[in-house]
DNA sequence: TTGTATGCGTTATCAC
DNA sequence: GTGATAACGCATACAA
């Protein structure tokens, strides 16, 4: 069966491919009777524009890109079924990488994004990259870019993200005023932004209220076997500290969990010996025993936010309208469980 | 700045771009030197061939197509993260969609990804789906595809997927081997295939331990707010059964930490008073209290098997191999925890 | 060893 | 109103 193209209509109707190509786009200069008879045919042929030969002609794609570090991961699959969904009301397509958190993958992965020319591309850094050299060659080739979560602040393109220090300040705040005086911080990564930011209002919640800051309390998660991270620095806090720690503010969930983990097993009560404060509100987090306070970061609205932001950014390219970037913040909020 | 094209290469070399083109890939009868000078030149200027160019020509996009029903699920990410690592290494773009357990939703995307002229498709139905033209026009236009999990069989394609009916036998067989007599079902949907064979798994244990298989202590969840569904199931059963019931067998594990939260906050003992067998082995059901048992169900070996069949489908397709549909059964095992 | 010609399928321009 | 033509960028059969 030969493929059912413009000319292949054209033929049978005894018409020219340009004919047919505009009596199926409502071009005004088409007889109507003649659009009624090429529409017929095409549906009842099931004709479908063959879409490399548009996009080669068009210089438009209609995919998006996005790379993010993990797959496996409640916040950021929220954040890929927001970005599907806004997608699909806009028939794109989206193609999806995973960075696995490697500096030379993600470089890869925006090579080849590139390459498939990608109308715009989202993308939230791994902990691993502190270059930006390949973000810095999307703008250049003039490609939308959105950065969400983790960021870069020097790069020059619109970013949808959460205010971390502020939640964090007032997550620790929360404890403090709980009455808890030493309070633990199992923080992220050195590098990313946001385990930065988190770190630094847990310190400044303590400073503001005359609590002074004993780096001996902080421990770093590396962030790639979490549960177990919290798990492990739980035990150490409890080895160094003993009952001279009386709560812990966790740079997200699994960490918060794999922590009471470790304190369900050994008998030490929670909150009652020792409160937990986790970070994004996870699924889990209200399964827990017992349930886990921890701070609302809402997957879906950064995704739904961030695909908004770069449609937007698509369209004013093709119209030739100038790209203002945004920084756009979405907010959070304390979400109060038993666990502390 | 003028895009980098072969036309471009081979004036800048006084050269014609089917050399060029040649030259670049390396053929035998392109003079050593000529070569030297096209890579170079095309290394220095950054050359990326237009994809959208060479899949007009080639008919093949190098990328393929995936439908699931939900993103944010710990067995799909998981396959997702699966086929995406095995499609990097082939240096392949993954394009996913959801159908949101959506037959029509369902339907257009696979026209999507069909007019979009993907190299394959790998699918796991939504419950919604009954009727199966969509899948039957993916063969018929020649694009392998691949169906896993929740499959349908009547379709002649190549299939991965767990034997559902021996696994839910294998847990209510344990459950009876514990001394459990009366085991409720919590079952999924009516319509998928995989909720059927757990539950006709789950039937033929009981039977084949001359237990009484008792039609009322089997409840229905519509799988669309999972976790609900097994805590207000889990309130029916012992308003329905009160202490005449020992055990529940649950078509995900989801609906048995639903109801587990039922039974802790109503203080009812798991599993000295009633015992709780899940499915699929989440993450989450090592750190609920108590930690449930559950049949371990590998979505990332799934999505691994998946992807390798589909490439394997793909190059024999391109080499002009005939294909030979391939229905592999991913092991599973029981998961024994504290829940029973 | 290199170049010419052609076509992949669509679309925009311009002539009829 | 309609159709011929060219162009998007690449890749190959064939000629030189």
């Amino acid at each position: 069966m030969p493929k059912v193209t413009l000319k292949f209509l054209a033929n049978k109707l005894g018409l020219s491919a340009s004919t047919v190509s505009k009596a199926l786009k409502d071009y005004s200069d088409i007889n109507a009777e003649t659009k009624q008879k090429v529409k017929e045919l095409a549906a009842s042929l099931n004709y479908t524009p063959n879409s490399f030969a548009q996009s080669l002609r068009n210089k438009q794609s209609k995919t998006i890109g996005v790379i993010i570090p993990t797959m496996v991961h409640y916040f950021f699959s929220n954040v890929i079924n927001a970005i599907l969904i806004e997608a699909e009301k806009r028939n794109y397509m989206v193609v999806i990488m995973q960075s696995n958190e490697n500096y030379d993958l993600e470089k890869k992965q925006v090579d080849l994004l590139l390459s498939k020319g990608v109308d715009g591309i989202i993308t939230s850094l791994s902990n691993g990259t502190r270059d930006f050299k390949h973000l810095q060659k999307i703008i250049n080739n003039g490609i939308p870019l959105i950065l969400f979560d983790k960021i870069a602040k020097t790069i020059g393109c619109s970013k949808v993200l959460i205010d971390d220090r502020k939640a964090a300040y007032d997550a620790v705040c929360f404890l403090i005023k709980k009455g808890r005086k030493r309070i633990a911080h199992f923080r992220g990564d050195l590098n990313p932004q946001n385990s930065i930011d988190r770190f630094l209002g847990y310190k400044k919640a303590l400073l503001d209220n005359n609590i002074e800051y004993d780096p001996t309390l902080v421990y770093v998660c590396n962030n790639n076997s979490d549960f177990n991270d919290g798990y492990i620095n739980a035990e150490k806090l409890i080895k160094d500290h003993g009952k001279n720690v009386d709560a812990i503010f966790t740079v997200n969930d699994l960490i918060a969990i794999g922590a009471l983990n470790y304190f369900n097993t050994n008998k030490i009560k929670v909150p009652k010996r020792i409160a937990l404060f986790g970070f994004s509100n996870w699924f889990m987090t209200q399964i827990t025993t017992p349930s886990l306070s921890t701070v609302e970061q809402n997957g879906y609205q950064i995704g739904e936010k961030t695909a908004e932001v770069l449609f937007h950014e698509i369209e004013c390219k093709q119209k030739g309208i100038p790209i203002e970037h945004q920084k756009i913040i979405i907010n959070t909020h304390l979400v109060i469980r038993d666990s502390c």
